[in-house]
RNA sequence: GCCGAAGUAGCUCAGCUGGUCAGAGCACCGCUCUUGUAAAGCGGGGGUCAAGGGUUCGAAUCCCUUCUUCGGCUCCA
């Protein structure tokens, strides 16, 4: 048989040969530092036999951020972990351990619970593997031989592992610790230079909340220690960039325990928040939305309806009001806006209605899931509601992700599009669904918007297209999400009188392209570092007199700014002023204008942020601003 | 909700093998200075050490419960 090199050379080798034995053929040192191979681009074990004529890839320690590289180091680091802890830990149960972004963890079931310095004590015991050396055997056997060695152990979990399998089961054998495993893995533990047991935390086996929950130890570890303090400093500078801390510090919001999850909004917090909801309301008016206002609580009766006295109870807040009624603050506008759309009857000539309502929400989500903003029980949606004939969805479907795009580009953020399908606890007949998922991927595909399937993850009214972004600290949030709706209105009896004077079925498009005020709010004051654009800043322009004579002069300019339409500001307290100026570059102000016995005759001394300082006229500078904040006063 | 960790002045933290342990810096207030592009000087006020209960002659320090926060899981915008 034979190979393809990267430099397009052709190597012979005996049939059945290995990576591993190219590598060899090639030479000793390439053999001994090799990780992992691709053969086609397809990464697979260095022991496992080569296809012929594959074109061949050989990683090793030297591709040190090679996430390939990276996870064959760090699967075979969560070995040595599983090996640490059952030598620590008899009677330890193991469940599976794989590589993950920025590290790997591993799942047990241990007989007594552990903590943090049980988690000392086994980072340490690895360290002594990693010093002893370990060398990893793989081998292959048959799934029967597979159970009846790991129930022998006393494994159940493995055992489960072994019945869901498929094809061959291989093994792989480091020091006394045998694993059921895919692979790949390292040929030793030389290349492990750094690792580090990170954290301690429940996880439920196969992630469901219905199995056992498994402790599960987080961790990582790199081609070298430098690698693995690179890791930690950006660690490091992703922590400054936290909106919740950067929320303090800006003096944007905070929270209280007395409503845990429900964001007190500063001025300077509120500013952001008004800006975006200035620009909620301009484009939906242009595009042909209209607002509407609906109450925030309603008799129980509605939730039964609509179906989420049955599906989502458990995330709503009851206001029990005498012994026959129950009111529940609402959690979605939907049943509102159908209660809405139903008071009147409708002609196919109202069609489409698109109401818009960004109203106060609360969810009782998990004491445990409460994040920041991202994650908030008073939730501010930028909904709306799109009520169609089955004619107009598509139509409906090309605006909203029109709107979407250009919302999204205003911000330079670019979300990763998830198609939601079916959840186990749907409303609605299957063929209902196959026709509403299918619009949704039409749709997709009619803007060749590249997206990922969400199996079962859609809404229990409808399939949705969600947006998901990653916060500073690499987690995923989801924002916008667009849902087609055929029960809701349904449940609801909503039709309209179609040209043929019969009544026809709604379909209701729900959509939030923000998402949340709140978690959109979280998201961009990350992705800016706290220094946003002109147009989003609380305090766009400050004023600094230079000393207690110029405090009136400064006032005017401030006053004319402010009439201009900005949100300027005056620093007249009795600080030097390099200190008053280290205070606004801190608060990240994007103007800021110092005034003094010059200023009087001359132009204005403007210091604009990241670029220095320069001179112009109060006129000069309110064009300029006008100019900037443009592009998104529309 | 579950697993692990934490909670000391507005913020960041020290004190925590129980006995001058209630402290520091920044912030705040007052006075002096009247400021020219990233921190002027001096002085002062401020905490029932998350809350409640317990152990002890004595608890910020040890134990229990609750609340909140942080890291995950589940769930979700």
């Amino acid at each position: 048989m034979k190979v393809i090199l990267p430099d397009a050379t052709e190597l012979e080798l005996p049939d059945g040969a290995s990576g591993l034995d190219a590598a060899r053929a090639i030479g000793p040192k390439l053999a001994e530092q090799a990780v992992l191979v691709k053969a086609d681009g397809v990464s697979q074990d260095i022991r496992l036999p080569l296809p012929n004529g594959a074109k061949l890839q050989i990683l090793t320690t030297r591709d040190t951020h090679d996430p390939d590289a990276l996870a064959v180091l760090r699967h075979s680091a969560a070995h040595l972990l599983a090996e640490a802890v059952r030598r620590l830990h008899p009677g330890v149960k193991v469940a599976i351990g794989p590589p993950i972004d920025n590290g790997f963890y591993y799942d047990f079931e241990f007989p007594t619970p552990i903590n943090d310095t049980d988690l000392e004590a086994i980072e340490a015991e690895v360290q002594r593997e990693l010093g002893e050396g370990r060398a990893w055997e793989r081998e292959e056997i048959s799934a029967d031989e597979a159970r009846a060695r790991f129930e022998a152990e006393g494994e159940p979990y493995k055992v489960e592992l072994v019945e869901t399998a498929e094809g061959a089961i291989s093994l792989y054998t480091q020091g006394d610790f045998t694993d059921l495993c895919r692979g790949p893995h390292l040929q030793t533990s030389a290349p492990i230079k750094a690792f580090k047991l990170t954290s301690l935390a429940g996880a439920y086996w196969r992630g469901d909340s219905n199995n056992a929950q498994l402790t599960r130890i987080y961790g990582t570890a790199f081609f070298s220690q430098k690698d693995l303090d690179a890791h930690l400093e950006r660690l490091d500078q992703a922590r400054a960039r936290d909106h919740r801390r950067l929320g303090a510090e800006l003096d944007l919001f905070h929270f209280d325990e007395h409503s845990p999850g429900s964001p007190f909004w500063h001025p300077k917090g509120m500013a952001v928040f008004n800006a975006l909801e200035d620009l909620r309301r301009r484009e939906n008016g242009r595009r042909g939305y209209s607002e509407v206002r609906t109450p925030l609580i309603y008799d129980k009766a509605l939730w039964v309806t609509s179906g989420h006295w049955e599906k989502f109870r458990e995330n709503m807040f009851l206001i029990p009001i005498d012994d026959e009624h129950t009111y529940a603050v609402k959690p979605m506008n939907c049943p509102g806006h159908m209660l809405l759309f139903g008071s009147q009857l409708r002609s196919y000539r109202e069609l489409p209605l698109r109401f818009a309502e960004a109203a106060p929400l609360h969810r009782n989500e998990l004491a445990g899931a409460l994040h920041g903003l991202t994650r908030v029980r008073y939730v501010t949606q930028d909904d709306a509601h799109i009520f169609c004939s089955r004619e107009q969805i598509d139509g409906e479907l090309d605006g909203c992700l029109v709107y979407l795009r250009y919302l999204y580009g205003l911000f330079g953020i670019e979300p990763r599009a998830e198609l939601s399908t079916r959840p186990e606890n749907k409303l609605g007949a299957d063929e209902e669904w196959d026709f509403t998922e299918g619009k949704l991927i039409e749709a997709l595909d009619r803007h060749e918007i590249s997206y990922f399937v969400g199996e079962g993850e859609g809404s229990f009214y409808g399939p949705k297209i969600d947006l998901h972004i990653t916060d500073a600290l690499d987690r995923s949030w989801q924002l916008g999400t667009i849902q087609l709706d055929a029960q809701m209105p349904s449940r609801f009896g909503l039709t309209f009188m179609g040209r043929d004077n019969r009544e026809h079925p709604v379909f209701v498009i729900h959509r939030a392209l923000f998402g949340s005020l709140e978690r959109f709010i979280g998201i961009i004051i990350e992705h800016y570092g706290g220094a946003f654009p002109l147009w989003l800043a609380p305090v766009q322009v400050r004023l600094l007199p230079v000393s207690e004579q110029h405090r009136n002069g400064a006032r005017e300019i401030s006053a004319k700014l402010r009439e201009a339409g900005f949100r300027a500001e005056l620093d007249e307290r009795d600080e030097t002023l390099g200190k008053r100026i280290r205070d606004s570059e801190l608060e990240k102000i994007p103007v800021v204008v110092v005034f003094g016995e010059r200023e009087s005759e001359a132009a204005l001394a403007v210091r604009t942020r990241g670029e220095g300082q320069s001179t112009r006229s109060l006129d000069e500078l309110v064009a300029e601003l006008e100019h900037v904040v443009a592009p998104s006063r529309g």
